[in-house]
DNA sequence: TTGACATATTCCCATATAGGAATGTATTGT
DNA sequence: ACAATACATTCCTATATGGGAATATGTCAA
C-alpha cells in the first residue's frame, strides 16, 4: 500500500507546509487565489491544487466573486487536530522535569540506550558481506 | 517533486493513523514492541517501521531492556503541532455563530457558492469531446 | 555453541503525490 | 463575438511510501 491520500483527512492535508501557510494566510479573511499566490510566492497552479486538497477535506470554504474565487480557512476542521494534540499536553508538562533528571544522570554513569537515533550507516566501510 | 518524507517533521509523521495510535498507546508508559503489536493488532515489522519513523522525528524515545526495546512517546515533540492548531482556536470560537447564520440565510435565498465541494465528475456521461 | 525469543531491516511493488508546463474553463468588459 | 483576467485541470515524472514476506541482528538461557 502507498501512503494515504492527502485528501483522506485533515492530518494528511496539513502535513504539507505550503498548505499550512495557506491556512494561516486565509484564516482571518477570505482571499482570492491571486493574492495567495503573490503573498506566499507560489505558482498559481500549485496554489489551486493545494486549495483543492484543502477544500476536499473541508479545511477551507469557497465563494465566487465575479471572476475571483474567495477562499477562507474553516477553522472548525482543524479542531480534531487540536484535540488530538491536546491529549498529550499533560504529558509534556510532566516530562520537562524528567528530561532534566536524565541529563543529570547522564553526566555520571552511562546506563542508558545512548543516542536516541543512531541507525547503522547505510554504506558501511568494513568488509562485511552485505 | 514527490510528497515530503514522513520523517521530515512531526506533521508528516503523525499523518499516518497507526503512528498516532502508537503514540497514544505509549504516551503514559514505555512499552516493548511486542505489546504494541498485540494491543494494536498490527504486524511486528510494520510496528518496527512506524517506530523507526517516530524515532527519527523525535516523537518517541527508546531504551533497551534485555532483548526488548522499550518505546515511549516524547510528548514534547507534539507540542509544535499543538501550538500550530492553537492559533486557530480563536477562529472557530467565532465561526460557530457564522456557520449558523449561513444555514439560516440558505433557507431563504441562494446567493452562495453552492456545495462546498462539487467537482466535475471524472467520467462524465455526456458526449462532450473532452 | 546452539536455540529461542524480540526486533530490525531488506526487497518488491502498487499507489499517490507535488511541481512544471501547457491548456481548459468561467466571467467580465468592450 | 472577442480579448483579457482569474482560476482550474491535465499530463508528465521523480520520489517516497506502507504492507507482505523473508531474512538479518541482537540478547538471553541452557
Amino acid at each position: 500500500m502507498a501512503r494515504a491520500a492527502t485528501t483522506s483527512d485533515a492530518f494528511n492535508a496539513v502535513a504539507e507546509p505550503r498548505r499550512r501557510a495557506i491556512l494561516n494566510y486565509i484564516a482571518l479573511q477570505e482571499r482570492p487565489v491571486g493574492e495567495i499566490v503573490d503573498s506566499l510566492g507560489l505558482r498559481q497552479p500549485s496554489v489551486s491544487k493545494h486549495l483543492r486538497v484543502l477544500l476536499e477535506v473541508g479545511l477551507v470554504n469557497v465563494r465566487r466573486d465575479g471572476r475571483r474565487m474567495l477562499y477562507r480557512t474553516n477553522a472548525e476542521a482543524i479542531r480534531p487536530l487540536h484535540e488530538w494534540t491536546e491529549t498529550f499536553e499533560r504529558y509534556w508538562r510532566h516530562q520537562l522535569s524528567r528530561v532534566k533528571e536524565r541529563a543529570e544522570r547522564r553526566s555520571n554513569a552511562s546506563n542508558d540506550a545512548g543516542p536516541q537515533f543512531n541507525p547503522r550507516r547505510k554504506n558501511d566501510l568494513d568488509g562485511s558481506k552485505n
